[in-house]
DNA sequence: ATCATGACCTGTTAGC
DNA sequence: TGCTAACAGGTCATGA
C-alpha cells in the first residue's frame, strides 16, 4: 500500500498519541510478520516512553527513551489505527467496527499518554509483508535497513546533478531507475508513474540517457526533480492516496487518488492540456506502470 | 556488477 | 450467481 506519502501521513497520525506516551503493553499475535519479530520484543518495549515517531523513505521509526528505535515498514498492506480505551478526549478519533479489522491486527501496542489518557495503536496487516524491528539509534545509519538507502525526495538533496551523477551509464529504464530504492527512497510505483507523466518523461527511456557525455543532466532532469517534489509533497498534503485500504490514523481516507494524472486510468484521455493521447498501461519488471505515449517521450 | 524475475501472502475484482 | 485468474501501494533472493 504504502509509498512515502500514505508513510509520512501515518506518522503525522501516531505522532500526537504516540510521541510522549509511555508504552503500558504490546501484544503481537503471532511470531512474525514477513520476519520474526526480535527476541523479546513485547518485554523490550514495555515501559519504554516515545520520544518522537520519525520517518526514513517508507520506514516509520519511533525513538524509545532507552535509546533503540522501533523500526516498523508497512510493507504493501500494513495501516495503523489509534482507539481510545478509556474517556479519553482525542477529537476525531476512529470510531471503527472492530470486528470488520481485527482479523489482521497483528500488533497493539497500549500506550499511556500525559494529554489523551489511555490510549491504543493497533497495527493491521493482511498481507504480512510489513515487518517490525529494535535498533540501536547510535547504528541507525549503518544499520541494513538504512546503510544502502538513497536520499529523500523532499529534501533539498534531490538535484538534477544528483540524478545525472546517478543515472550516469544507467541502461536501466527510467521507472526502474526511479523505484530503486537506493537512489531516491520513498518512491512506489503510483508516485513515480505520476512524476514521469508530470516530466513528460518516457517510463521507458534508459535512465543513462538523461545525462550528457561528462556526466552533466540533460534539460530533462530539472523538470523531473521538479515533478518528484511537487507530486510527493501534494500527496503529503491529501493524506496519501486510498487505493484499498490507507487510511490516515484517525480514519479518514486519503484523497490523491482522485488528482492521479494516469495512475490506475488506462484508456482515459490524457490530463494534460492539449495532449489528446490515451493513458496505456504497460509491464515493466514486472509491475504496471501507467503512462501517456503520445505526450511522454 | 547490473538487471529482470519470481517469491512472499491475502484480498478484491474482472471476466467467463 | 459462481468460479478462476489476474492483480495489488514493497522488498528480497535468485540467476542470467
Amino acid at each position: 500500500m504504502p509509498e512515502l506519502p500514505e508513510v509520512e501521513t501515518v506518522r503525522r497520525g501516531l505522532a500526537p498519541v504516540m510521541e510522549g506516551a509511555v508504552i503500558t503493553a504490546v501484544e503481537a499475535r503471532r511470531a512474525d510478520l514477513r520476519f520474526p519479530f526480535p527476541e523479546r520484543f513485547a518485554e523490550r518495549l514495555a515501559g519504554r516512553r516515545i520520544a518522537a515517531m520519525g520517518r526514513r523513505a517508507k520506514y516509520l521509526t519511533a525513538d524509545l527513551d532507552d535509546g533503540t528505535v522501533l523500526v516498523m515498514h508497512l510493507g504493501m498492506s500494513g495501516s495503523f489505527r489509534i482507539e481510545v480505551t478509556g474517556e479519553s478526549s482525542l477529537p476525531g478519533v476512529f470510531h471503527h467496527d472492530r470486528s470488520k479489522q481485527a482479523a489482521h491486527d497483528h500488533v497493539l501496542f497500549h500506550l499511556d499518554h500525559p494529554n489523551h489518557g489511555k490510549v491504543r495503536a493497533i497495527y493491521n496487516d493482511p498481507r504480512r509483508f510489513g515487518f517490525m524491528d529494535l535498533i540501536a539509534r547510535s547504528g541507525f545509519d549503518q544499520h541494513p535497513f538504512f546503510r544502502d538507502l538513497g536520499i529523500e525526495p523532499t529534501g533539498n538533496a534531490l538535484s538534477a546533478d544528483y540524478l545525472a551523477a546517478r543515472f550516469a551509464g544507467k541502461r536501466t529504464p527510467l521507472k526502474a531507475a526511479l523505484l530503486d530504492q537506493k537512489l531516491v527512497a520513498g518512491l512506489g510505483n503510483i508516485y513515480v508513474c505520476e512524476a514521469l507523466h508530470g516530466a513528460g518523461l518516457s517510463p521507458k527511456r534508459l535512465a543513462g540517457s538523461l545525462t550528457t557525455k561528462n556526466g552533466r543532466p540533460s534539460k530533462h532532469l530539472a523538470p523531473l526533480t521538479d515533478e518528484i517534489r511537487k507530486v510527493i509533497a501534494r500527496a503529503i498534503e491529501a493524506g496519501g492516496s486510498s487505493l484499498r485500504d490507507h487510511r490516515q490514523a484517525d480514519g479518514s481516507l486519503g484523497y490523491f487518488q482522485h488528482q492521479f494524472a494516469v495512475y490506475d486510468r488506462e484508456g482515459e484521455p490524457c490530463p494534460k492540456p492539449g495532449c489528446g493521447g490515451t493513458v496505456r498501461r504497460i509491464v515493466q519488471s514486472g509491475r504496471s506502470t501507467f503512462h501517456c505515449p503520445s505526450c511522454q517521450r
